[in-house]
DNA sequence: GGGAAGTAAC
């Protein structure tokens, strides 16, 4: 390697010189250098020190002083090229400050950044913006608003660069009222077309479960860039609409927009929130075709994909492939294991991690938790929970409470659960109650039942599916009076159950059932399909178990309400649609309904087909007329 | 001379 010494430097001239070594520091800091490469030199470390040994960099030229602050590796470095920019008068020149602005900013020394901000006699717009977006970029939200403020004051107009900074704050503090201000900001200066404002715009309001006026706004983009779609696509998926993220990355890919990484990961959250398995492996095929590595966020975001669309094995398969697995991509897998009732094998993998030399941590024992409960592996729960904080010493806070009242709830040791909640020394929420009162509901104890529906009801006073498990229980139990009570109180409250939604895929189409739907166009044949079902399963011993119909009906009505299930309809069409080889896979958005888990176990034995549900809890894989979870879910 | 979106449990 040429080493870099003036006698065999290939550039005459003294000046020449100078920008080259400028050039060297940059190169080392991977910034652009065309000039550089031209002479197809590769520096080293060594270079860099040697330059600043040799002092031979005067801090004369603004484009010197620019690269040598790109090329700058540590706050001190910078520091030091300051005070000689500032001995040598540079800092009058704009760029030069705005730069050395940029990289206290990029190095997170915000400190110095400010300091220097208020000595700046002259400021221009890139001068906010870099200390807007410095401050934000660190967190520190108060200061960045601060100066957006003093901006304003100053009369300087807020550009395409500011904004943007300023709405992602309003975003990460999920502040609506300052968001929707700086959105006037932004249709006063007339910036609403700039995509960048856009969609930063979009992402507040999506973050901010704002999801239409989310959308509006990106229906209304003159043009939508990669990160848009990317934004939109997630925050269906967050918002629990998956199935219109994928109909968005449908779009996306006809208007000719070729997804990068990060969209595809989102792509791939939606498609694990949806359960969709067929859209899965058409996301996988695409992943493949366009080359994108299996990093550790991708492997992992692809982990849970699988594991949420029923198919552990392929969950199993990008696992053994990934090259580098994080403490992250172990607890997925070890959570993919917990939701599909593979509690052995969850705990197997966990000993593997361990040997590996990773660390689990807070939410490692929640999937391990989780993954006991879900088998029956009370004593290994147990005995978990007490290691955690023994061995590890990882404080456990209520979610882990939560899984071990569901751990000994689902066993049926209620007492020990109570005393568990009753001996807790955290703050109790709605989860720890939830679980509670799932566990009274299996085991029929209604005067546990309402005491933990009375600390939840207080807790989420608006959440109607407490309203609906409690009265479920009531049901259970007969007891009518109270279900009318919970019922009137509902209605006073203005609650509405929430609407049951069940998907099926067929043919790379997702199809969405509600209950009673009659919009699908096979739907005369659904119902048809249906009826011959409820004819040979009433011969094979099924009867509506009408405990799970809120409302206090005639016999005859209640059955006529169970009926149509959103979940019946999606495994009618199952069953007309698809062969006879392929397992029938729905996902539904609430707890699976407990008439229709019986009515899936006689359809899996009188069809001999494999149908597997998964329900807002976890993975139910019916088979011969029995149900993976055991009938406790 | 200054910009963005993404991963695990409930």
């Amino acid at each position: 390697m040429l080493k870099l010494r003036k006698q065999n430097f290939p550039i005459a001239g003294h000046e020449k010189l100078r920008l080259y070594l400028a050039y060297t520091v940059a190169a080392l800091a991977d910034t652009k250098t065309p000039q550089f490469q031209e002479h197809n030199f590769v520096p080293t470390n060594n270079h860099i020190q040697e330059l600043q040994e040799s002092q031979i960099l005067p801090f004369r030229d603004p484009k010197v002083c620019v690269s040598s602050l790109l090329g700058s590796r540590s706050v001190f470095q910078i520091r030091q090229i300051h005070s000689q920019l500032v001995v040598n008068g540079m800092l009058q020149n704009l760029i030069v400050a705005n730069k050395l602005l940029y990289v206290y900013a990029h190095h997170k020394a915000m400190d110095d950044a400010y300091a220097m901000f208020h000595r700046m006699r002259g400021r221009n717009a890139v001068t906010w913006s870099v200390m807007v977006g410095g401050f934000a970029k660190v967190g520190d939200y108060a200061t960045s608003f601060g100066i957006f403020r003093e901006l304003i004051r100053c009369g300087v107009t807020p550009d395409n660069y500011t904004l943007p900074f300023v709405i992602r704050a309003c975003r990460d503090m999920t502040d609506l009222v300052t968001g929707k201000l700086i959105h006037a900001v932004v249709l006063k200066h007339g910036l609403h077309s700039d995509h960048f404002v856009c969609a930063a715009l979009v992402d507040m309001y999506a973050k901010c479960k704002l999801i239409e006026d989310a959308r509006q706004l990106f229906d209304n983009m003159s043009s939508r860039d990669l990160v848009s779609w990317t934004v939109m696509i997630g925050a269906y998926a967050e918002c629990r609409n998956a199935y219109e993220s994928l109909v968005l990355f449908d779009r996306m890919t006809e208007e000719g927009v070729v997804a990068d990484k990060v969209a595809v990961v989102s792509v791939v959250y939606a498609c694990a929130k949806l359960g969709a398995m067929h859209k899965a492996r058409l996301v996988h095929d695409y992943i493949c075709r366009n080359k994108f590595s299996l990093d550790v966020i991708l492997g992992t975001a692809m982990i849970d994909m699988y594991a949420k669309c029923g198919s552990i094995c392929s969950a199993r398969d990008i696992f053994d492939r990934m090259k580098e697995k994080n403490v992250i991509s172990w607890s997925a897998m070890i959570g993919a294991y917990g939701y599909h009732g593979h509690g052995s094998e969850a705990l197997e993998i966990f000993r593997v991690m361990l040997r590996s030399g990773i660390l689990p941590n807070s939410i490692t024992f929640i999937s391990l938790l989780y993954a006991c409960s879900h088998a029956g592996l009370i004593e290994e729960g147990l005995r978990f929970f007490s290691l955690m904080w023994d061995e590890y010493s990882i404080r456990p806070d209520v979610k882990h409470y939560t899984c071990m009242v569901d751990l000994l709830g689902r066993a049926g040791r209620l007492d020990e659960a109570l005393r568990l909640v009753e001996s807790m020394k955290i703050v109790k929420d709605e989860g720890l109650w939830g679980a509670l009162l799932g566990a009274c509901r299996i085991h029929g104890n209604v005067d546990l039942a309402e005491m933990a529906a009375n600390s939840l009801l207080q807790l989420q006073p608006q959440n109607p599916g407490h309203y609906v498990l409690l009265s479920n229980i009531f049901a259970k139990a007969g007891r009518w009076k109270d279900v009318a009570r919970i019922r009137d109180l509902m209605s006073q409250r203005k609650l509405k159950k929430i609407p049951g939604w069940t998907w099926c895929e067929v043919d790379n189409k997702i199809f969405q059932f509600s209950a009673g739907d009659r919009s699908h166009p096979r739907s005369e044949e659904i119902y048809g399909m249906l009826e011959s079902l409820y004819k040979k399963l009433e011969l094979a011993g099924y009867v509506p178990d009408t405990n799970f119909v809120l409302h206090e009906a005639d016999e005859e009505v209640k059955v006529g309400m169970l009926y149509a299930h959103s979940e019946k309809l999606a495994i009618a069409f199952g069953l007309l649609a698809t062969s006879n080889e392929t397992p029938i896979r729905i996902t539904k958005n609430l707890r699976v309904c407990g008439d229709c888990h019986t009515f899936s176990k006689f359809v899996s034995a009188l069809t001999e087909r494999v149908i597997i549900v998964r329900d807002a809890n976890r993975f139910h894989h019916f088979k011969k007329g029995a149900c993976s979870c055991g009938d406790y879910w």
